[in-house]
DNA sequence: GCAATGTTTATGATATATCATAAAAAATTT
DNA sequence: AAATTTTTTATGATATATCATAAACATTGC
């Protein structure tokens, strides 16, 4: 009955994907979850950016932004030095610590992406991220 | 960068949905989550379904449907009365109050999936729905 | 320079996700 | 029947999602 809605074969993809994901961390003995690892991957690539900005990077809101950042902060994979032109914000850099786990956790994910689309061809694949696209799309807030 | 990522645009898709979902129903005046409602559907069906069935049939975990059942239950919108065969588990019934919720919801959740999916054709969901699935089967833990 | 406005971060409240485990009850084995 | 195993539910611990709001700070307009 539900399996014939397609939101809820959505819903299961994504949740089995990371099901699978981060049990195959886990296995590994590697100590950071998904989202966690995404959070650092961007600021690798930036460490200038708001919670906010962060936020809309990895397509969450900031206050589980803030969240994650303390925890990542506790766990001594990011560091935060205040930033001196502005009292609020911080510069968040990945500690070596973090840098090591990244690149650990690093071969897994590209194995768990492997494993999930497998069988699956490059241009169902496209044709996938498009519609997927197009449905976010769709549900974006107008007003 | 992370947009060029299949398993993003998937996170991305089904969160946004979600998003829009429950805006609805709470701009509606409508006291019910997407995952209540879901829940409530599946029991409504089925009044005798142990946890774990429910779960699997709702794709989440045990331990999940059963805060679910027990906010549900003291909302009213669920009635919980012993089975007198099996003293661990109880009869679930949807109450009148949470007929009249789900009623209520119902037309909400059949126009948010239309202006989700607007403008992609039966035949694009048809073969969304297959990959999905075959992702969601790939995932699927083999031991 | 001050008041009003906007931005940024932190946090409370509530809900869900997940793993692990405890406790109770049922079913099975011997 | 008693012991063992399995099933079922509840709950602790931790992480995330979301909305709302508070507090600190920065910026803008006057």
């Amino acid at each position: 009955m539900l399996n014939s809605i397609l939101f809820y074969s959505l819903d299961k993809a994504i949740r089995s994907y990371r099901r699978m994901a981060q049990a195959n961390i886990d296995r590994a003995g590697l100590a950071i979850t998904i989202d966690q690892w995404l959070v650092l991957r961007v600021l690798l690539e930036h460490d200038d950016l708001t919670q906010h900005e962060i936020a809309e990077q990895v397509f969450k809101d900031q206050a589980s932004v803030a969240r994650m950042l303390a925890l990542l902060t506790k766990r001594g994979l990011l560091s935060a030095v205040p930033l001196p032109n502005d009292g609020r914000r911080t510069k968040l850099r990945v500690t070596e610590q973090g840098q090591h786990l990244l690149d650990a956790v690093h071969p897994l994910i590209l194995n768990n992406r492997a494993r999930a689309l497998a069988g699956i061809s490059v241009e169902e694949i496209a044709v996938l991220q498009q519609l997927l696209e197009r449905i976010a799309g769709n549900c974006v807030p107008t007003d």
